[in-house]
DNA sequence: TCAGTACCTTACAAAATTGTAGGTACTTGT
DNA sequence: ACAAGTACCTACAATTTTGTAAGGTACTGA
């Protein structure tokens, strides 16, 4: 993301973790169960590994998400979301809703207006 | 904003209306009253013109923000939220208010991990 | 030793977003 | 005539974000 929002409101933290285009979804993904890497590959099947890993790492810098190792064979990674990271869920849950609510009329104009 | 986010969520349409570094921030100053160009160019002192008038005339055309014009000498023209605009600036409080209250400590774990 | 799985990295390139610098049209004040 | 104020536009360039391709490790089973 370009450097921050100018934050007069708040938004400009929020929008510095969250924003970009995969984030919001990891994070949506992550916050019920664990997730393994593998797992989430296949859940978002447009990305590709080096931009989930980026994210899970800045996420997990930015302590939204825990990453915990399994010292097994083979390999087991399991990404999962912090208290942090769940309030921020909880704060996105309005913002989803209305996105599904008014998602289709937008998308009408747009498509009118194109 | 890069296309969209795979929304099983409805986050996608949300962030493709509100997403970018400065759509929040104009949201919000319009929501509570009507602001003329140069006021906002005031109040947002780091946005150059060309930004402004790009995301009023995009959040205009996604139905967030109403343009109105006043045939006067000098030329008047005033933005305000639309009724969508205001619910939309509605689900993003707790967005902000999570900002507000997480943002310091976030800053500082970024300060401590450079 | 070779293939296979899972996780991660790096160098490089494309695409999207944002910024800079200049210009328009109109009218008032000097 | 000319500067100044308001609202806007356009071409171009810098920056940021995202994507692609190609590895690389560690361990297992055949």
């Amino acid at each position: 993301m370009a450097k921050t929002q100018p934050d007069s409101c708040g938004l400009g933290p929020a929008f510095q973790v969250i924003g970009g285009k995969w984030k919001a979804l990891i994070l949506w993904l992550v916050h019920t169960e664990p997730r393994r890497f593998g797992e989430l590959k296949r859940l978002v099947p447009d990305i590709s590994e080096k931009m989930l890993i980026q994210q899970l790492r800045e996420m997990e810098a930015d302590g939204l998400v825990h990453r915990e190792v399994f010292h097994q064979v083979p390999p087991r990674v399991e990404y999962s979301a912090t208290p942090l990271g769940q309030s921020l869920d909880d704060a996105l849950v309005p913002l989803a809703n209305w996105g599904k609510q008014h998602g289709a009329a937008i998308e009408a104009r747009k498509t009118n207006a194109a």
